[in-house]
DNA sequence: CACATCTTGAACTGATTGGTTCAAGATAGG
DNA sequence: CCTATCTTGAACCAATCAGTTCAAGATGTG
């Protein structure tokens, strides 16, 4: 079983991620990365690094692959702000729904995790909840909200897709999750109408740029 | 150092609650528990229990000291709901100001972990968090809410809560939670003003937020 | 003073942790 | 076929884990 590259380095990452993902760093050890991804304990070592420098690659690949993901739904923001917040939330529907992946969110749960997680682990964590900080802001403002209501909503939207990684945890059904983002998704239309039909606060009338 | 009790129960379970609290169950050793409460290794065994069961008195612990206070707070929700909903978010967000106690929140940690938790365990947080939908979804019925608005804002509200855990943790300032349910109270409130003003329809006038 | 009661620290068990090393074996290119 | 290259499993290390046991010592009561 030698000679050349025996394993795929995309499905064993895949794998590593979906272990962190489901149990976490602190409940994962190499022997359990090590059945997941079906590479021998050194193989791990020599191919993947440390356990540290895995997690942190995982944690990138996680935040890089829905990242994507999150920016392809908030692309038509600009025209169709509410469709774009819709799609936000239903990338991490869709994710959570998927019976192959586990429930909650690989950010998340480090993010809970920071207490206890290596300093440069910790970094990436509030790193990637920033991008989905950023990238929300950057979307409501391209729609036709303020400044200060982008502002608020990116914070709350990023916020509530949060609490569905740990509602999903708990067993939340669907139908509960789609009432938690309701809630939200109504407020953001609310304040959409109003933006139009009293044009005439911070910035200019709304356009679809 | 013997012959009578030598030390103050409800300080050792405070200080237990604290480490779990901050460290999480997996992350906590039970020479971490002895250096937090700062009895021994067999004491803790004989008056406290195995790590598993004294995480249980903890958990227990948490959930009704904090449940009392959410309760406290929505007492107010029959003639003043918008109030009460404040007070309810006025808890979590003091708790996470208190630079005495760890951020985040004890359930919300737990229920992160739930996959890699003892069933009895985690049996007990799904409880927890039934019983924080259950007061909520109460208080909002005898508020002015619809029974449906009062379902999905139950589900919303708890679950907005259970992201200021996430958030603190990865840092975020007071002002940054404070937009996070000032979005949902803003909700909230136009769901009331529109039941007031329009009692049977959903959909609602703009109002200033 | 003496006894009974309780707590303590320390030692111990067996399992598991992250991490390393290395000989055996399988393969590919020559 | 032969050799260089790579992977593998297993063994090993020191540290830590949860959990137990127990003699030594401190205390309150008689």
């Amino acid at each position: 079983m030698a000679g050349k590259k025996q394993f795929d380095m995309d499905t064993a990452l895949d794998a590593a991620m979906i272990q962190f993902w489901r149990a976490g760093y602190a409940n994962t050890s190499v022997d359990d990365l090590s059945r997941a991804t079906g590479l021998n304990r050194s193989s791990i070592y020599s191919s993947l690094g440390d356990k540290d420098t895995l997690f942190l690659r995982c944690l990138d690949r996680y935040a890089a692959r829905y990242g994507e993901k999150y920016d392809a739904a908030l692309s038509c923001a600009a025209s169709e702000p509410l469709t774009a917040v819709r799609a936000f939330f239903d990338v991490t529907l869709g994710r959570i729904a998927d019976p192959e992946l586990p429930d909650g969110c690989l950010v998340a749960q480090s993010a809970m995790a920071i207490p206890v997680l290596s300093p440069s682990v910790a970094a990436h964590v509030k790193e990637a909840l920033g991008f989905q900080r950023s990238r929300l802001r950057a979307a409501l403002k391209a729609g036709r909200l303020t400044d200060q209501d982008a502002e608020a909503f990116a914070e709350h939207v990023a916020a509530v897709n949060q609490s569905l990684a740990v509602m999903s945890r708990a067993g939340a059904s669907p139908a509960q999750l789609l009432a938690i983002v309701g809630v939200t998704v109504d407020a953001l239309s609310q304040a959409l109408r109003t933006r139009d039909q009293h044009p005439r606060a911070t910035s200019a009338e709304p356009t679809t740029r």
